[in-house]
DNA sequence: TCCTGTTGCGCC
DNA sequence: AAAGGGCGCAACAGGA
């Protein structure tokens, strides 16, 4: 396949290099170029797969302009997943401006024009780096897997562009009819709104505290020990079990208080406009390969908003999530028959009730979770010995890899993201002071915390993994349904984890169910060839993102 | 006054 | 009933 990278040069312009053929371009003619390409080759089936240092960087303004490409190569993200794959050679990936590399960091969702313009980091030669990162990769024993992760690491960054570029369709009027029923009419600035001050009030009543401000901790503990209440801390669930009356106002406050600072009018004005909320996606933001949101909270978005969320005319939300991945990939990296048999049908831990592994759904759960997150004590840590026995490789698995984490050893994904080390903490564990009890403590402690970190990254990461490839393929799959560019198609606004939303003419809604059915039947196959595990999708058609789900219609106007 | 750490809540 | 993994964000607290 036809690789073509792309390195930024001095002056506004870029440099081509194809099969040794160097060429220079403006900036300003790329996109016409990048258009011809894919339209020319998408005709023999092969576009071209475009090398760049951050997808982040060069697909918006490509975007901007009408242009979708096909596949592309991230090297900032690649770089990042082979220096700590245990697979790799690490000398392989030294040279030439590899320093730089090394030290690459996600592009801000600042301004661009903020970059300097003679930085090093700034102009680095994608194609050296390209063949750095190719001869490691084939160097190494796991030259399949590894050559899959960065495809979908790569797929993902371009999906996280274009699901900023087409953003979710938001309605400012819902959303702001929603706050004026919950908090009342928006409040000048620094101002709080008519429904909180009412609580506030409220409750400086029932404390007898006529000064009290409640968004003050130590002010609200001090007043409810006053009142007779002995509260360790101000958390809404330690004030439930309380028996009050400033208890339910407090807990309402509490509940608008959130809902007004952290998705309340100022929340809109920043990140809603044009009938999108554009949510700034970092792919493999996170150490396990998941990825992070840096602007406008797309982890987080609280069901209590999700009724903004609504499809424009004559378009429809698909909304379709995995039912239990992570246990279910667990199966599947393992190779664990037992488990991939319970996990036939729509709900694993129902699965391993009637395979008569345990008694109710509820301690399938417990213990599976136990088993991922690392639970010694109480029910769930009790349930995890009797499952052990009953799924041995399943549970083997993960129990290895805490094992590997206890003694400070790096573990890894099945495509061979490596874990980040223990590091200095483990290599230098206190001053250079004696060893007493105290520090032997502490290192047991932490010794155990990474246990459990690497017991989940094991998991976490390679159900991360599977996501990726199902939201890559999901992507091709949703662009052959239309035509025209690619917002007038069925297209992917938000991923998180283990769910995606795809915004569609409503003609084409079960079309894309059906895809994304398929492309989930794609990403098993592709990950654990060897043992088919289920992962069935549970999909919604709706106008709100609210009316997703259990089928629980958004309560209100 | 700025900056960092902690708290508490939201999501998976 | 509680505990175990990964995140982001806003506000407060407290030190510099």
């Amino acid at each position: 396949m036809t690789r073509v990278c792309l390195s930024r040069l001095p002056e506004g312009e870029v440099l081509l290099v194809e099969a040794g053929a160097e060429r220079v371009v403006r900036a300003a003619d790329l996109p016409a170029l990048v258009a011809e390409r894919e339209a020319d080759d998408a005709a023999t089936g092969s576009p071209p797969r475009w090398v760049w240092d951050d997808t982040a960087r060069w697909y918006p303004p490509l975007l901007a302009a009408g242009v979708r490409v096909a596949r592309c190569h991230d090297l900032r993200l690649a770089h990042h997943v082979l220096r700590r794959a245990p697979a790799v050679d690490q000398r392989l990936l030294e040279g030439e401006q590899s320093e730089h590399w090394h030290r690459l960091g996600p592009s801000r969702p600042t301004d661009p024009a903020l970059f300097e313009i003679d930085d090093t980091a700034e102009h680095l030669r994608a194609d050296v780096e390209d063949a750095r990162q190719r001869a490691a990769v084939a160097a190494s024993a796991e030259a399949g897997r590894l050559g899959l992760l960065l495809g979908a690491e790569s797929a993902g960054a371009l999906v996280a562009a274009e699901m900023t570029h087409a953003g979710i369709p938001w309605r400012v009027d819902v959303h702001e009819r929603l706050l004026v029923d919950l908090l009342g009419p928006r409040p000048p600035r620094g101002a709080r709104p008519q429904r909180l001050e009412a609580l506030v009030a409220e409750v400086r009543r029932a404390l007898d505290a006529p000064a009290l401000n409640p968004d003050s901790r130590p002010e609200l503990l001090a007043a409810l020990r006053r009142a007779g209440l002995d509260v360790a801390d101000t958390r809404a669930s330690t004030l439930r079990a309380l028996d009050h009356p400033a208890v339910a106002p407090l807990l309402r406050h509490k509940q608008l208080a959130h809902l007004f600072s952290t998705n309340g009018w100022a929340w809109l004005d920043q990140w809603v406009g044009g009938g999108r909320f554009r949510p700034s996606y970092q792919p493999a933001g996170s150490s396990t390969g998941r990825w992070s949101s840096n602007g406008g909270g797309a982890l987080s978005i609280p069901a209590q908003v999700r009724p903004a969320a609504v499809a424009d005319d004559g378009w429809v939300l698909v909304v379709a999530d995995v039912a239990q991945l992570e246990p279910r990939v667990l199966a599947g990296m393992s190779g664990d028959r037992a488990l991939a048999r319970s996990a036939r049908g729509a709900d694993l831990y129902q699965g391993m009730v009637d395979d008569g592994a345990v008694a109710s759904r509820n301690d399938a759960k417990l213990g599976l979770l136990g088993a991922m997150y690392g639970a010694t004590s109480g029910e769930s840590g009790r349930m995890v010995a009797g499952l052990t026995r009953r799924y041995p490789d399943a549970f083997g698995l993960v129990e290895d890899a805490a094992r590997a984490g206890e003694r400070g050893q790096v573990v890894r994904t099945l495509l061979g993201r490596g874990s980040p080390g223990l590091g200095e903490v483990w290599e230098h564990p206190d001053d250079d002071g004696p060893a007493t009890a105290d520090t032997h403590a502490r290192q047991a402690r932490l010794r155990r915390s990474y246990g459990r970190f690497t017991r989940n990254f094991v998991v976490q990461g390679t159900g991360a993994e599977w996501a990726l490839c199902w939201i890559a393929d999901l992507r091709n799959r949703l662009w052959r349904l239309g035509s025209g560019r690619l917002e007038s198609r069925p297209h992917l606004v938000f991923f998180l984890h283990d769910e995606v939303v795809v915004h569609a003419p409503a003609e084409l809604a079960d079309a894309v169910a059906a895809q994304a059915v398929e492309a989930a039947a794609t990403a098993s196959a592709l990950l654990f060839r060897g043992l088919a595990v289920d992962f069935p999708l549970s999909t919604s058609v709706v106008r709100s993102y609210a009316e997703a789900g259990k089928g629980v219609a958004p309560v209100g106007g």
